[in-house]
DNA sequence: ACCTGAACACCGTTCAAGT
DNA sequence: ACCTGAACACCGTTCAAGT
């Protein structure tokens, strides 16, 4: 363990540790990332994680209390994550109904890339999630009823409408991606299915 | 165990047996389901369901291969019984726009009474699912389809665009039941989503 | 404060053996 | 054909102990 790094003792604050020590919390949360995309969450195991990180099994309960924690962890990233890749997308259209598009993609994109952590996002694993977790379940949808509202001054949407059409527009993109996820449709097909979803939303006909 | 019912030898099919022998498989998912639905699939556990049904923990290996193969076959129930449900539903009502109506809150309400088990029908836990489940899946999307396709007579729909509007159709009421079920919004909203997404579907505004 | 390592009670899966 | 029960390798969680 010394070819690893310089230990001092106890307060040693400064020192080199071992390469984790101080964030082991961000490298279980990573490698949790990697095998949840690999294995998915049935195979995620807390003992596995700290195995290939380079602790005991002990450890990572000095960052999260239980294997729920961990998991209420990683869908709080997620929210946050696609949270912010929507935004990208939408501000990077001139035209509003290219950037409500992009971000459409955006959430379809993130979906098959994270199909367990989508999962995981949207799954009530208690009655009552943790504070962090709600709050950046806030920031995804408050984000969505942003873009939503930049429809309005151009005349895509009327204000009294936004609440139901943020809903809608999120649960129909949720549905969407669940179906790509689970192997329902392609992601050729999701796509498609995406467009059609906006052009309704946007009050013209299929072709 | 003579006390549970009368044992006679191999062959002894005419015979009496502790109550569930000859329907283990059945008396099995159904103890699943139950578990399913106030447990969770995460606390879901083979030897916890053989204890319940009164056999030992090696007696389900011999209707299901694995874990795995239990939880499809509660998909695959799963997606007849939701089948079923919208067939019927949309067939008590003469007026089209009722019946598909009625269909979408089946839907929901099926979502509500099983979120555990729609999670499971649409979560892809191998890239080759079982040829049953596929084939329950695929009632699903044809009884919706039926649904969406007695649209076309009355003149809601175009029947070229039946394809994509079934696959829509399913994808929002999918997104909204994982909605309600995640807790993101109430059922009585969730109610309300539904009837403003099939509003938009028959091509009507919001309001 | 953070991590280690033993201990405990649970799993899923396999498989020889019984009937 | 269907079920039993021992065996094995793995978990999550707890907790005293180390630094």
């Amino acid at each position: 363990m010394s070819s690893l790094g310089v230990r001092v003792g106890y307060n040693g604050r400064m020192s080199e540790r071992p390469f984790h020590h101080g964030n082991l919390r961000t490298v279980l949360l990573d490698q949790a990332e990697l095998a949840l995309r690999t294995r998915g969450v049935e195979e995620l195991s807390l003992r596995e994680l700290a195995r290939e990180v380079g602790v005991s099994h002990g450890a990572p309960r000095s960052h999260f209390i239980d294997r729920k924690a961990l998991l209420d962890a990683l869908a709080e990233r997620g929210f946050r994550t696609l949270a912010a890749a929507m935004r990208a997308a939408a501000e990077s259209h001139s035209e509003y109904a290219d950037g409500l598009r992009a971000a459409g993609h955006a959430y379809l994109d993130f979906a098959v890339s994270n199909a367990a952590l989508l999962d995981l996002m949207f799954t009530a694993k208690t009655d009552t999630p943790p504070d962090g977790l709600l709050a950046a379940a806030e920031t995804l949808f408050s984000t969505i009823s942003d873009v939503m509202e930049s429809g309005v001054p151009a005349g895509f949407f009327r204000e009294a409408e936004i609440g139901r059409l943020t809903l809608l527009m999120s649960a129909t993109m949720q549905g969407i991606s669940t179906f790509v996820s689970a192997g329902r449709v392609s992601l050729a097909v999701g796509d498609q299915l995406i467009d059609d979803a906006i052009a309704l939303f946007l009050g013209r006909a299929l072709e």
